[in-house]
RNA sequence: GGUGCUUUGGCCGAGCGGUUAGGCACAGGUCUGCAAAACCUGCUACAGCGGUUCGAUUCCGCUAGGCACCUCCA
């Protein structure tokens, strides 16, 4: 199996990736909190994590990817008081909190199905877990790192530090977790300002609320993930993945929680995903900048020129490395569209011309599922440049998922694609052959790129059929010389956004 | 205030101690009835100031700007 390499922020360093069970991954990435629609920030980690399954897939492991959702216990301020976002957004439209988490939770999958991002193996629900975050609770007070204070248990992260250093993942001291720590109202309870809850007492308004030892209340934040981790990947596991802004402190106090209640922090390689900023600024909805994917995709937003495609955002985001920030902007999100499209155009090509070569064009594939072809070893080529750009993708997608760099040798591959249909350049079969595995393997398979203009359905049929009619009256004009009914012909068209490129070969139209 | 990160050509965005990443845009060319597309060529940048080095965009320091976390956020 090739050699994987991941930036373990534990480390701060690349690190060879080396799974604890010889040939299968446990993954555990943190989902979203139900509480709103899905937005430009859920597209980054669902795409990069699920870019990251489909490789570690394709490379030959075999995949548990558990991707919870938090639908209990984020509270809207401080960790350890506010009110419980989803009980608040419940409150505002007058639903029950679960009817908010219903919603939400459906358009969560429906917006990460239009980016093709693939189901995870489990999807645990916090409030579905209430005996096991329960069950931990009673654990770390047994060992002693937690006390109970008016009804609640809050995690004692002096005591814990004395014993096992807390900071490990953030690179901070306590010291300066104290001076960084504000003093918030409401904290009585609280030993220190730093300690955080484990179990929260409800108060009589609070709706969502369990029964456990010490009073009817809901669970901290961080717990859920340290719980369900646990249940469905073990006391230690290979991968624990999220956004940046996650690092501190929830995953830093899921460490604590899995050190004081397991023993050991449970987990060998922590991934963390940059944020998505608008204009420098990381989208916030204070700020105004805030957009929802179901905007984006109709273009309904003040910020947005125009709609942007499902694919051109997933485009958009493989772009660019996973660990920086990416910078959304009208020009960047144009230039991904044209740019995809150029490969999607390339990839259509490439069928016809392998078929052309004799080489049996892949199964059709089922787009949303990944496909699996060839294993990346069996890969060969005669030809020098299609081989090392096909070994160069592999090795980029391999050195921390540098989607970036890979996506630059398949815009090689695509240059030489189109020089090979321009008969300027000849490709044996086994050429061929190699350039159909990298597009069902990579490009629509690991990368999840599909070809949205071909999937229309009936509607596409009809058109293709109409454009074809008309075409055969330009053919005809041409023949004529009728220039002028030829170019009416071919403006109009344009005019629908059909564009219309005359080849040797005969007349070629794509779909704007 | 504390901690960490970052500053690349018109835009987005990789990367590396010495060989032009790539995309988009732009200009010229080939092809074409004209276009479009495609291909070829050009545009060769690394915030500023010092230092280390035979050599720095890449390492170190300082200065200036930006960002993130420390509060909910992917």
């Amino acid at each position: 199996m090739r050699e994987l390499y991941i930036t373990n922020s534990l480390s701060r360093k690349k690190e060879l990736f080396r799974p604890i069970n010889e040939g299968h991954v446990g993954l555990y990435v943190c989902g979203p909190t139900v509480y709103g629609d899905a937005h430009l920030g859920h597209a980054r980690p669902g795409v990069t994590y699920d870019v990251f399954v489909k490789l570690l897939k394709h490379l030959g492991y075999k995949v548990r990817y558990v991707r919870n959702i938090t639908d209990v216990g984020h509270l809207e301020h401080d960790a350890d008081e506010g009110e419980d976002k989803i009980a608040k957004k419940a409150r505002l439209e007058q639903l029950e909190p679960m009817e908010v988490v219903q919603r939400c939770t459906l358009a969560y999958h429906e917006a990460m199905r239009m980016l093709n991002v693939a189901s995870p193996s489990i999807e645990p629900r916090a409030s579905g877990h209430i005996i096991e975050q329960i069950d931990l609770v009673k654990k770390i007070l047994d060992a002693g790192y937690a006390y109970e204070s008016n009804g609640s248990i809050y995690f004692d992260v002096l005591k814990y530090d004395k014993d096992h250093k807390y900071g490990v993942l953030s690179g901070r001291t306590l010291d300066e977790v104290k001076e960084g720590t504000r003093d918030l109202d409401g904290q009585q309870d609280k030993r220190a300002s730093y300690d955080f809850a484990l179990w929260k007492k409800a108060s009589p308004e609070h709706i969502m609320r369990w029964p456990s030892p010490w009073s009817d209340g809901f669970p901290g934040w961080h717990l859920e993930c340290s719980a369900m981790s646990e249940k469905y990947l073990g006391k230690e596991f290979d991968i624990h993945g999220g956004g940046m802004d996650l690092l501190f402190p929830h995953h830093e106090c899921e460490i604590a929680q899995n050190t004081a209640s397991r023993g050991c922090s449970g987990v060998k390689y922590w991934m963390h995903n940059n944020m998505i900023t608008i204009e420098g600024k990381k989208m916030g909805k204070s700020l105004g900048n805030f957009i929802t994917l179901p905007e984006l995709f109709a273009g309904r937003h003040e910020k947005l020129a125009q709609a942007y495609t499902p694919m051109t955002v997933r485009f958009f985001i493989l772009q660019a490395h996973y660990r920086g920030t990416l910078d959304f902007s009208n020009e960047a999100l144009q230039a991904a569209e044209k740019g995809l499209k150029r490969i999607m155009q390339a990839g259509k090509d490439l069928r016809a011309l392998a078929s052309a070569a004799g080489v049996s064009s892949a199964p059709a594939l089922a787009y949303g599922e990944f496909v699996s072809a060839v294993a990346p070893s069996e890969i060969k080529a005669s030809n020098d440049e299609v081989r090392a750009l096909i070994e160069g993708v592999y090795e980029a997608l391999c050195d921390d998922l540098n989607t970036p760099v890979a996506l630059s040798h398949i815009f090689d591959a695509v240059r030489i694609i189109n020089t090979a249909k321009d008969k300027k350049l000849t490709l044996d079969a086994s050429d061929w052959q190699a350039l159909v595995s990298l597009f069902d393997n990579v490009v629509y398979g690991v990368l999840g790129l599909r070809d949205e203009e071909s999937e229309g359905g009936k509607a596409v049929q009809t058109i293709d059929g109409l454009v074809n009619m008309v075409l055969e009256q330009r053919k005809a004009a041409k023949a004529a010389k009728d220039w002028a009914t030829s170019d009416r012909i071919r403006d109009d068209l344009k005019a629908l956004g059909i564009q219309i490129k005359d080849t040797k070969d005969g007349t070629e139209w794509t779909l704007e």
